[in-house]
DNA sequence: TTGTTATGTATAAGAAACTTATGTATGTTT
DNA sequence: AAACATACATAAGTTTCTTATACATAACAA
C-alpha cells in the first residue's frame, strides 16, 4: 500500500470486495486491478499484499488454488464461505467509515 | 481510534480538519466532537490522541495554549499557518481516498 | 547480448499508528 | 462512598504497513 497513510487499514476490505465480485484473483492481479480502478493513484506494494493474503486465508476468509500460466505459477484466491459473509460486514463497515469521514469533512449544519 | 481498522491512518486528518473549523480546540474535546459527528461509533482513544497531538506540535503543524478552565487544565491547539496550508493538502488527499474507496465499493461499468 | 521492464510470488527488518492498560488529578452525580 | 465525567499523559505490545531483497520466467530495447 502506498500514499497518504489514510489507506492503512483498508487493505484487506479491498483485496475481499474485489474477490467477492471477481469470483477469483490472483496476487498480482489485483494489483492491477486497484490500480486501474484509482487511476494510479493506489499502489498495492507487495511487502503489504502476500502477506495480507495469507493471512486472510490463514483465518479462513480465502480458499488458494495455484495453477501454471505461460511457466509462471499463479496463486488464484477465492473467497470461503465465511470470506462471503464477512465480506458482506466488512462492505457496511466501510460505507459507514466513509460516510462518517464526509460528515467530518463536510460537516452538517446540526453540529 | 477504534473500531473497524478502517480508521487508522486517518486521525491526523480528522484532528487538523475539526481544528482548520472550530480555531481551537483542546484534546478531550475533540474526542467528544468526534463522538458526536459519527453518532457514537468512532471513539478516540486517548492513547491515539495525545500522542498525535504531540507530534503534530513537533512537527509544528499546531500551537499550544495551556489554560485553567474551573480548575481543570485543558491544553487549546490550534492550526499554525504551515498547519493551515497542510491541512488544505490532506482534506484534498482524504477526498481523493474517499472517491477511490467509492469507486472499489461501487464500481463504474467501464472497468 | 545485456540490461531493463513486466509478470509473478515471497519474506525479513524496520517504521508508524494504533490498542490496551495504567497513572494522575479535579468535579459531579448516585 | 462509589461511580462517572472531565482532562491530561505515557509505556508496552500489536498490527499494518514500507523498504529492501530474493528468486524465476518472458518480452523488449540498446
Amino acid at each position: 500500500m502506498k500514499n497518504s497513510q489514510l489507506y492503512k487499514g483498508s487493505l484487506n476490505t479491498i483485496i475481499m470486495k474485489l474477490l467477492e465480485e471477481k469470483g477469483r484473483m490472483y496476487g498480482y492481479e489485483i494489483t492491477q486491478k486497484v490500480k486501474e480502478i484509482t487511476l494510479g493513484e493506489l499502489n498495492i506494494t507487495e511487502g503489504a499484499l502476500y502477506p495480507a493474503l495469507h493471512k486472510l486465508e490463514a483465518e479462513g476468509l480465502l480458499d488458494v488454488e495455484v495453477e501454471k500460466v505461460d511457466n509462471r505459477m499463479r496463486k488464484y484466491y477465492k473467497l470461503t464461505e465465511k470470506g462471503t459473509t464477512e465480506t458482506v460486514n466488512r462492505l457496511a463497515e466501510l460505507e459507514e467509515f466513509i460516510k462518517n469521514m464526509q460528515n467530518i469533512v463536510n460537516p452538517k449544519l446540526s453540529y
